[in-house]
DNA sequence: CTTAAAATATGATAATTGTCATACTATTAG
DNA sequence: CTAATAGTATGACAATTATCATATTTTAAG
């Protein structure tokens, strides 16, 4: 079991805040877990019980829809902390958690974190100040998902995925997501999502290599995201 | 001035978790203010500097988007606070809160509120349950706005607000939207809204009387609504 | 290596929704 | 009371997007 005192993730979540002793303390009775691709650390309707923090990999955030489609709601990347909603108002999950890369993630038990709660001001300073982030992205999120075209939508998505998660040397985003997801990102059909793909492909603005995507123009498709 | 020891919609709020001395400190340095219909209490971007409570009368949050139409976000009503996320973030607003109706509000300015976080956990706890639940909504509501039809959004906004608004004696939504902010609300274009509104009209599940709404059958348009 | 299954791609078409024009109605200012 | 203005309503049309059908390509399984 490794130390949180030498995870670097740590640095980068509501974690920091917490001194050696408590550091100490959630390395003992945290577990790790390795994700593959594909699999799900959990699942909309469950119970979890604590919150995990992501140390390698990214994971979706998804719901079902009435419709029966998957709903990406945010992406996570390590450092970032799953469960902290669910922990705080004492429900289920909202959202599934599913890994869109091989992933390892530790899990640390409900109990231990409401401790840092009562005794660790900044850590629940922290905690809220990422909550409050989300809850303003989640606002600006639905306000262009409401107003903007799907082909907005995509523009601004894959600009996002690229600024986010970076590019691979041939200028592929670096995060791998098959169209049905992008689609579900966007709000649209998977076959909607493959034809604008193509598109932006022959308008040149966009490469396809096989499955992978290049941005090749972003200024214009910056200027249609608006 | 009043007192705050005494005021009912307190008790609605994260404010509930205040004891008397607490509640007289606030009451001290409160300010009170009449905001008429359609007037702003913020705006989005403005730096707030403390929360307003909401005593009487319901207000708009929405936001402009790109495209210069005016998403409503959420409806915010007596006993509900506005302003913390913006305060624990310590960013301006994101959203700005327009009244539907008179309103009644009282501003707490944001150190009284600081000392509160520092001081009383509870109160500290309700807030961040208030502002998890306001995530969840938010989540919950992006899907439904982007996976659902323009009817089916509609369908469902209507029997929100009955549901949460109540209704007057001959049966129309308490609440008064004019057909912009309605479309405001499902994210479409007035007419479109509109039109659904006469169709729904003509098939009998809603009546139309003046401006005002009232729903005919709920089972309809819940089916509608999905 | 071969086959089955899944993912990607494209066409045809229908349904939904937005936009612009215009008419009607209610509200407000003078 | 009357005119002006804002809000509501409807038609016509265009643009967007979903759906279904069907290739084509890639991946996985045997």
């Amino acid at each position: 079991m490794g130390k949180c005192e030498q995870c670097i993730v740590r640095e980068f979540s509501s974690l920091k805040a917490l001194n050696k002793e408590e550091l100490i303390r959630i390395a003992d009775c945290k577990t790790s877990f390795t994700i593959k691709k594909g699999e799900p650390i959990f699942e909309e309707g469950e119970s979890v019980n604590g919150i995990f923090c992501i140390k390698d990999g990214v994971c979706k955030l998804s719901k079902l829809s009435a419709n029966g489609k998957d709903q990406i709601v945010k992406l996570s990347k390590p450092g970032e902390l799953l469960g902290q909603r669910s922990l705080i108002s004492d429900e289920p999950a909202n959202l599934s958690a599913v890994a869109l890369e091989d992933m390892e993630v530790c899990f640390i038990p409900k109990n231990e974190i409401l401790g840092f709660f009562n005794n660790n001001n900044q850590f629940s300073m922290n905690v809220m100040k990422t909550i409050c982030g989300d809850l303003k992205d989640a606002d600006d999120h639905m306000v262009s998902m409401v107003q903007k075209s799907v082909k907005e939508r995509l523009a601004e998505t894959l600009l996002y995925l690229e600024d986010t998660f970076g590019k691979n040397e041939d200028g592929t985003l670096h995060i791998q997501l098959s169209r049905e997801e992008l689609a579900g990102m966007i709000g649209t059909a998977t076959e909607s999502c493959i034809r604008l793909l193509s598109e932006l492909n022959k308008t040149g603005w966009i490469d396809l290599i096989g499955k992978k995507i290049a941005i090749v123009d972003r200024n214009k498709l910056k200027r249609m995201a608006e």
